[in-house]
RNA sequence: GGCCAGGUAGCUCAGUUGGUAGAGCAGCGGACUGAAAAUCCGCGUGUCGGCGGUUCGAUUCCGUCCCUGGCCA
């Protein structure tokens, strides 16, 4: 175990500076490979709104599960788990250190203490209960699990239809439980025990300020025809890709569902959102480090080397 | 300058036939086991524009002043 090396990951909120400290930290180490880790930059063709790191940003430095998935597939945190996984594995063999990099949570745990065996999704299970849902209302697919599966049912919120309709297809697809599935866990894998993850925390009204700053940059540059091409291009707004932020509210509004003004401001108050909700996210690793400032910083990445040990 | 309508939570507004007030949004906290940039749960004290007056008691009624918008000069 202590001849393997660690593993360092860089969380944090949207907008909080990752991709330079992280590249800063491959650089540092001298040997070091990013591996992103989050949800939309893993889909290639949007590009405008997702702060993929450019190849100036890069610095020479590799990036890895970026811009691989196409937009028209609904990729999940156990398919990103597979792939970084055996991406550890292969740099580990080359014999460089791979880093983790992006503000995803769910896949970061889901690397860490993988989900329990599981179907895959059944697109025309789902599409079938989304439709019950639209028709009859989100609390009526609880109903139908508390029919099926009532302990799974009891764990959540009536109108809470995203989990509701998964317990529901697992229980569909495979004849078992949910709750009965949940505690047979797999075993983490060899390196799980040698992630150290960093959790960058910027003072919230700059975050904020950043964030409102960098959608309406995201709209300047072009976002409604980016979206235009991709609808054009066949990509549908159901997907996950046009569901990113920036993305949904422009797909609104070429619908005729909104105003342009109204999907930049819709945009940035989503952005802000969910950047808090990551917050409330990563306080639930209880072996995060925190480093309260944007990774841009010198005096972040300064505090980063010291608690790895790397001293220029 | 005159007339009218307003000034109530960070914003938009509701309300109190006089007993110090409440929604939405914002914001904050939380959950999260194959959609996660998703989905869901919880949290509402603020000189009710200022100053006087009437009243046991005024944010509510009266007077006056200030500010905003509209109309008329």
């Amino acid at each position: 175990m202590a001849d393997k090396p660690s593993i360092f990951a860089i969380a944090g909120p949207t907008a909080s500076g990752k991709t330079e400290i992280g590249v800063e930290l491959a650089l540092g180490l001298g040997n070091g490979e990013v591996i992103n880790c989050d949800s939309v930059q893993i889909y290639r063709g949007i590009e405008i709104a997702t702060a993929k790191p450019s190849p100036e940003e890069m610095r020479g430095v590799a990036h890895h599960l970026i811009d691989y998935v196409p937009p028209e597939v609904n990729y999940t945190a156990s398919d990103w788990a597979r792939d970084a996984g055996q991406k550890i594995i292969e740099i580990e063999s080359r014999g460089k250190r791979p880093i983790l990099v992006g503000g995803t949570g769910f896949y970061l745990r889901t690397l860490r203490r993988p989900l329990f065996e599981s179907p895959p999704t059944d697109e025309m299970l789902r599409n079938r209960l989304t439709r019950i849902k639209e028709k009859k209302g989100p609390e009526h697919l609880h109903k139908m699990l508390e029919k099926v599966d009532p302990q799974a049912a009891a764990e959540l919120f009536p109108r809470d239809y995203v989990r509701s309709m998964r317990a529901l297809e697992v229980f569909f697809q495979t004849g078992e439980k949910f709750s009965e599935l949940k505690p047979r866990r797999i075993p983490p894998p060899e390196f799980a025990d040698r992630i150290f993850l960093f959790v960058l925390n910027p003072p919230r009204d700059e975050l904020y300020q950043k964030i409102n700053r960098r959608a309406e940059i995201h709209f300047e540059k072009g976002l409604v025809e980016e979206v235009r091409a991709l609808r054009k291009a066949g990509v549908g707004d159901d997907t996950n890709a046009l569901g990113a932020h920036g993305y949904r509210r422009v797909c609104e509004y070429l619908r005729g569902e909104r105003t342009l003004e109204s999907a930049v401001e819709r945009t940035k108050q989503d952005v802000r959102n969910y950047a808090k909700r990551q917050l409330t996210w990563f306080r639930r690793e209880k072996d995060a480090v925190w480093l309260d400032g944007f990774g841009n910083e010198k005096e972040i990445q300064r505090a980063l080397f010291k608690a790895i040990g790397i001293y220029e």
